[in-house]
DNA sequence: CAAGACACGTGATTC
DNA sequence: TGAATCACGTGTCTT
C-alpha cells in the first residue's frame, strides 16, 4: 500500500479536462457567453441544459465541507484499497490468475470454491474406516469408548443461548475456536508418537473449520445425521 | 439486473448538490458574483482556486463527445454489474456472507479457500493409509466400503424442503421411519447371524429413535455436531 | 479510433 | 452526526 499524496494531479499530471461528473461550464463548453448558471448534462435528452440554481449557506460551510470531502475522498480511497488488496491475495491463491480482471478472477475463484467442496465431500466418504484386528475389546468410560486399538471421541456442541447464532462472527469464532483446539491436540499427539519413534501408522482426520462453519450455517435446512452400524462379520 | 434509465436523476430523484468532481461554479460556493470563470478544488492546499481555462473546439464535437460519454458510462456500468454479479453468486456460496459487505465477503472467500485446500490434501493424505498391511482388503462397491471384515454406513438425512422440518409431526415421522428402517435392517443381520449359529461378537449401535426425535426437535438451539477422532494407538 | 479495465471523487444511504 | 458502504460517471491507460 502506497502512500497517497493528496492533490489534483491524481493521475500523475495535472488533468487537462476539467468538467467532472455533469457539471460543466459555459466557458469550458458552452456558446462562450460569461454566465452565473452552470450546465448540466440531461442524458435523458442528451443536452446540456441549465442546472438548476443550488441554494447553499455561504462562508464557513465551504471550509468545512471541503474538508468533508476530503475525508471522504481518503476513507473511500481506504476501501478501494482494502478490496483491491483480498482481490490480490485471490490472484495469488487461484493458480494462473495472476494477471486476471476482477470479473474473470471471481469467477475462476467460484469455480474453485465449487470444486474444492465437491471433493471436500467425497474425501469425507472415505473416512473413519475402522482398522481390523482380531482382539477386540471394549471399554467404555465417561464419554470415550475404545474399540480393538481405536478410540473414538464424539464431541457434543451447545449453542450458548447467550449469543446469536446466526451472528456471522460467533459462528466465526466458535468454528475457529473448535478447530484450533483439536488441531492442538492431534498435534501434540502427532509429535508425541514422532517422539516415541513409533512406526505405527495413524490416522488423523477432522472437519475442516470452514466444514464445520458450513454445516454450523446450514443445520437450519438441512439434517446432518451420522448413523454408524459397525458390525463384525 | 435491472434496466438502467440513463436520465440525470440517477439516483432516483434529482441531485441537490450539483458540485461534482473539482468543478464548482461561483454560483454555488463561490462569492455569488456572477463570472464566466470556474473554481476547481485544489486539494493540496485546500482551497477553491480559478481553473486554466479549456480550449476545445467547438460545434460537432460536443455531440460526439456526449455520445462518447454516454457509451462509455453505459459499458462502465455492465462492467460494474458483472462483477456485482459474481460477487452475489459468493454471497450465496460462503455461509453467513448473505449481506456482507465487499471486503469481509472477500476475507471470508479467502478463508474457505484456504481451508478447503488443506482440508482436500489431509483427505488424500489420510486415505493412502489404510492399504499399507498385507492382511487388509479394501473393497469398494457402490457405497459400501469394506475393510478387513468391518463395514461402515453413513447415512446422511436431507430435510424435505416441501416439507416443514419445524413441524413435530413430520419430526416424529422421520425419526420414527428412519429408526424402523435401521432396526429391520439389524433384525435381519441378527436372526440370519443367529441361524447360522456363528459365536461371532458383534457390535450393533445406533441412534434411538428419541435420541434422533430429540435432535431433531432441539435442533433450532443446539448444535449438534460429532467431530471424530480415530487414531490408532 | 474503439472497446475495455481501473482508479478516482462524488451523491446517496444507512446506522 | 459522522463514519462506512455502494453506485455512479468520468479520466486515463491498455489492447
Amino acid at each position: 500500500m502506497e502512500a497517497f499524496n493528496w492533490s489534483s494531479d491524481i493521475h500523475g499530471n495535472a488533468p487537462e479536462n476539467i468538467f467532472n461528473g455533469f457539471l460543466v461550464n459555459h466557458t469550458v463548453l458552452g456558446s462562450g457567453i460569461p454566465s452565473s448558471s452552470s450546465l448540466v448534462l440531461d442524458s435523458e435528452r442528451g443536452e446540456l441544459v441549465e442546472a438548476p440554481a443550488k441554494l447553499e449557506r455561504k462562508g464557513v460551510s465551504t471550509e468545512r465541507s471541503i474538508a468533508a470531502l476530503k475525508n471522504h475522498s481518503e476513507a473511500e480511497r481506504r476501501r478501494r484499497a482494502r478490496v483491491n488488496s483480498h482481490l490480490d491475495t485471490l490472484r495469488s491463491v487461484i493458480p494462473g490468475a495472476k494477471k486476471m480482471d476482477k470479473a474473470s478472477l471471481l469467477a475462476e475463484v467460484i469455480r474453485h470454491l465449487k470444486d474444492l467442496k465437491r471433493n471436500a465431500a467425497q474425501a469425507c466418504e472415505g473416512l473413519m474406516i475402522p482398522n481390523d484386528s482380531d482382539e477386540i475389546r471394549v471399554e467404555e468410560q465417561e464419554e470415550i469408548a475404545t474399540l480393538g486399538g481405536w478410540m473414538k471421541n464424539v464431541f457434543v456442541i451447545i449453542s450458548c443461548k447467550q449469543q446469536n447464532i446466526e451472528d456471522a462472527e460467533y459462528r466465526q469464532l466458535l468454528a475457529g475456536s473448535v478447530h484450533q483446539a483439536l488441531r492442538s491436540v492431534l498435534d501434540r499427539f502427532s509429535t508425541s508418537q514422532d517422539l516415541l519413534g513409533t512406526r505405527k501408522r495413524r490416522r488423523i482426520s477432522i472437519f475442516s473449520s470452514s466444514s464445520l462453519e458450513d454445516f454450523l450455517h446450514a443445520w437450519w435446512t438441512t439434517i446432518f445425521c451420522c448413523v454408524e452400524l459397525i458390525w463384525q462379520t
